[in-house]
DNA sequence: CTGTTAGCGCATTCAA
DNA sequence: TTGAATGCGCTAACAG
């Protein structure tokens, strides 16, 4: 074990000096004669001496932290956020810490708890298919937490929220289906309770009025996204009395499941059926036949809400209402 | 701001008895009476107070916090890890941090010296390509912190690690496409210096010579693995005097590469070409056509990573040559 | 330029 | 059953 875990303390005593001088010394302070810290550092050095953090962090109220809480952190949109805030964060000197919520809302709570506990400088959330309210990430707030919301909201919690303009992403994918020519599309989507998926129905609905359709089919899922949730949202809306020509899903791995579905009945894309998604997955460039998207610029929402959680830290402002929201960009392959 | 972050000397003034009383009620300890614990976590309750895990990490000289360091946090291999570890930690009552290394050796180097400061309780590590010795990790060692290398370890640290059996399933994998008729094999890889790679690359020479088969084309890629690596290295072999008639690739990514420009070039998969490849991504069926795979245990990985990292942690003992090896599943599907 | 003192929040040992 | 005192490792205010 070589019981390292030097202190300054145990420099001092070594050194025959006081630890806070030690302590100065290795910090650098001009006012400590170069020639102790040269003998300071050195000793430390060889000795392994590392900062104690925990005891900064007590010192200090406040940990060099930011915990990151997402539905489920190998989905790819999540898992790509992780990467990049992570990167954002080390280089700001902070440590980033992950939590799934499992789309569960009572999983949330308890991580929630272990957040106010271990006193995180701030977090950035998605919140979870069950989530009906903010009551607990109110308590972040309530203990002064900075919060800042990506891409799931509450929008009963009055902090800084990153999302995508959702509202014009299923617009925009209603237009361009319509101007393709197709004129039965229908949508797979979430639980309306969540902002994401309630605003691309919204635009969806609005898209249909626009272009003078009047066929609407509309699947709404209660819990987690599968693979197979596509797969039997395309049988429920080819069960209809009339078909649809296009679907437009709000994830990629429903209609990853849709392709998969119209490949065992033999439905051509997009020759029979379009399909349109709300996407990020490199993976939708890949499968058969490469699936045009609206993509979610990731990059861009990562960075906002890494610079918000970061101004409200250091400005200790922490409710606030601002929103920001990035466009969605559509990317043309061959599934419509 | 509701300057909460009461504390139990708060509790304890406001009481009218002294900090250490409040300290054992909360905790329920039978020797403070049950109306005076009744009192103090009614009292608690209602101020929302939290226990300050910073300063029981400072006075417990350890933290409740397990660190996972992986080349990339949003390749599927490494955040579906994640998501099995911080279930599993979290209900170990631990919080998992995590860090990519974004495959470069003196990244991992600054994570460590992080990790170290911040006194984590144990980390489990997947070394970077770039890594080429274990002179960084063993600085966590030496000052007592417990280490498991997962999938990609470090040999010249005694340490446990858990591994799939690399070598088997590479032999697997050509005896397969021998016995399906396929007699000149190819192999896309990583850099030997890895274990990963470099145990592959053995049982595919084993797997060659056991087959009588003197066809031998291997690439190996210096850094990260791209979907354009996969289209490079086809496009590299297929250049040669004797085109390939099957590829063996050590991961999805790589195959997923070399579909993508089969499909691009018309060649057909598998009448043409038979693509086989160590993989976990779930998109792997998904793709057109859909893989045939060597599939690594994720599950029974992040369980054993989990276990050993927990015994090192219990039983303080860090140096071990406990070597946990997972055997690999052939799922066979369309590709071959 | 360096030492002294105090305190961050908590649990624990020793007294009472 | 409760109180008092101590210390985890570190920094900062104050003193010299």
């Amino acid at each position: 074990m070589s019981s390292s875990r030097i202190t300054i303390k145990d420099i001092a005593r070594h050194l025959g000096v006081h630890h806070a001088t030690v302590s100065r010394a290795l910090r650098g302070d001009v006012r400590i004669s170069a020639s102790m810290r040269q003998l300071v550092t050195d000793y430390a050095q060889k000795q392994g001496y590392a900062v104690n953090q925990n005891a900064l962090n007590l010192r200090n109220m406040s940990r060099n932290e930011i915990a990151l809480v997402v539905p489920n952190i190998s989905h790819y949109t999540f898992s790509y956020f992780i990467g990049k805030m992570s990167d954002l964060a080390n280089n700001a000197g902070y440590v980033v810490s992950v939590f799934q919520s499992k789309e569960r809302a009572e999983i949330e709570k308890q991580i929630i708890d272990t957040l106010i506990k271990n006193r995180v400088a701030g977090v950035i959330a998605s919140i979870s298919k069950s989530t009906l309210d903010g009551i607990a990430f109110q308590k972040l707030i309530d203990f002064g937490i900075p919060l800042v919301f990506f891409d799931r909201v509450c929008s009963d919690v009055e902090v800084p929220t990153v999302t995508t303009d959702n509202f014009s992403a299923a617009l925009t994918g209603v237009r361009y289906l319509f101007q393709k020519g197709y004129r039965r599309i229908a949508h797979i989507t979430g639980p309306a309770h969540v902002n994401v998926f309630r605003d691309r129905q919204l635009g969806y609905r609005h898209g249909l009025r626009e272009c003078g359709l009047d066929y609407s089919g509309e699947i709404v899922f209660a819990q987690e996204f599968h693979l197979t949730d596509g797969q039997k949202a395309l049988d429920q809306l080819l069960a209809n009395a009339t078909k649809p020509d296009a679907v437009f899903c709000d994830s990629f791995v429903l209609s990853a499941g849709v392709v998969g579905r119209c490949k065992a009945l033999s439905i051509s894309i997009p020759a029979d059926l379009a399909v349109l998604s709300i996407a990020n997955d490199p993976f939708s460039a890949l499968i058969d036949p490469p699936q045009t998207i609206l993509e979610q610029p990731l990059d861009a929402i990562g960075q906002s809400a890494f610079d918000l959680l970061i101004k409200a830290i250091d400005t200790k402002v922490i409710r606030s209402n601002e929103h920001c929201t990035h466009p969605i960009r559509l990317i043309e392959r061959k599934s419509v």
